[in-house]
DNA sequence: TATAAAGCATACCAATTGGTATGTTGACCC
DNA sequence: GGGTCAACATACCAATTGGTATGCTTTATA
């Protein structure tokens, strides 16, 4: 089994160098225990023995390993997605322009470490989702977000008649991150940038269809 | 922690109640197991107690449960992917009709149960692509041929002038399967078909698209 | 019919798992 | 200066993990 624990400063893992009181420190490396392990295989002995604090720290902040995992995704994986995949599209005037800067902007933001590892959220919905209510329930609010910030930029895109009339905002919002997702997952399978840019290109692509001619 | 161990029949897991030999018990089994809990998080213990069948045999089939995850992926998920994704599309004269034929017909033939468990190829790969490159390699030869697939039909459907001349077969292909791996798992976190039709629907726009006008 | 090997079954094992119970320390408050 | 509580630290625990060693049948083969 491979071992990636060196590396430790990537896309979805920006803010290691930063101090950080106990709990943020328990938090940010079982962020990253899950991310690499997944949330059931993650230990709690690697994440004391790679943090130096002790069990009972540990569990006097989070009363188990599933509130852990809770605190991860509502604090970490959460603000994650919405500083890299939602706010940049908040405000942009035609959402397929803004899309696409994304798709290029974050192609050449992600390293091959990241790929790696792939999207988080992907990784912890994957394994999770089925498995425990509170997970899911989680996971799913960030994802209805993401959808929601597309479709609005759609929407407005219909109404300024910057898109085909026959696009529906909240079907192509569902579509376009399904795309990115399934993306980063291909080349995390692949461990090939070229799958990223790849699916990149084919969204591009789409996206440019859409546009009212 | 919920329990679908009493669903067995589902699209993913077709072949329940055929009579299968100790070492194929096992395999199926171990298939089921891995797709509910994930490889790491699979228990022999369950397999074992599940299928009646004992440990001494087990181990006399599979050296180690790597070897038994390696055995799932070459005989039960690669076969599944394959009859799904792979086949229907391999004789179609037009590869667009084709795919669009296949949305349709596997969002006919999904079931909840289906979507609460997601595509047993991508969990597999989201888990394990990192952690184990034995898995990584014989996963990456599902979506390779996959990919081969659907790019040979887009070649076909170039040279027939079926498709717009800026279509890359092979970008197109990533893409696509990228979108319906997507939207599988989109389905499965939401728990809802509906999030599959939406993809489905917002998929076949796109292929539309690229078709010549 | 003797022999070898495949096909199991039972019992055991060290290591790891998440979790807990108890103790200690320092800061703040009255 | 006694009391209180948050913030840890240490030691321990039952359960589960994958894996192994040994023994027992049944079947094919010579």
């Amino acid at each position: 089994m491979n071992n990636l624990n060196d590396k430790n400063v990537y896309w979805w893992c920006p803010l290691d160098e930063v101090q950080l009181d106990t709990r943020g420190t328990i938090l940010f490396a079982a962020y990253k225990e899950i991310h690499y392990q997944g949330f059931q295989s993650a230990s709690l002995k690697n994440i004391l023995a790679r943090t130096g604090v002790t069990k009972g720290a540990l569990y006097h902040h989070f009363p188990n390993k599933t509130e852990l995992g809770y605190a991860v995704i509502d604090e970490v994986i959460a603000e994650r997605i919405h500083l890299s995949f939602v706010k940049p599209l908040q405000d942009c005037e035609n959402p397929i322009d803004g899309i696409i800067q994304l798709i290029q902007s974050s192609g050449d933001a992600f390293s091959l470490t990241d790929i790696e590892l792939g999207c988080p959220l992907t990784a912890l919905a994957q394994e999770m989702a089925p498995i425990d209510e509170g997970f899911r329930t989680r996971l799913i609010k960030i994802y209805d977000q993401w959808h929601q910030s597309i479709a609005d930029g759609f929407q407005r895109a219909l109404e300024n008649g910057q898109v085909r009339d026959d696009v529906d905002p909240f079907t192509a919002a569902v579509t376009i991150v399904a795309t990115m997702e399934g993306a980063i997952h291909a080349a995390k399978v692949a461990q090939d940038l070229n799958k990223l840019y790849l699916c990149g290109a084919g969204l591009i692509q789409y996206l440019q269809l859409l546009r009212k001619t």
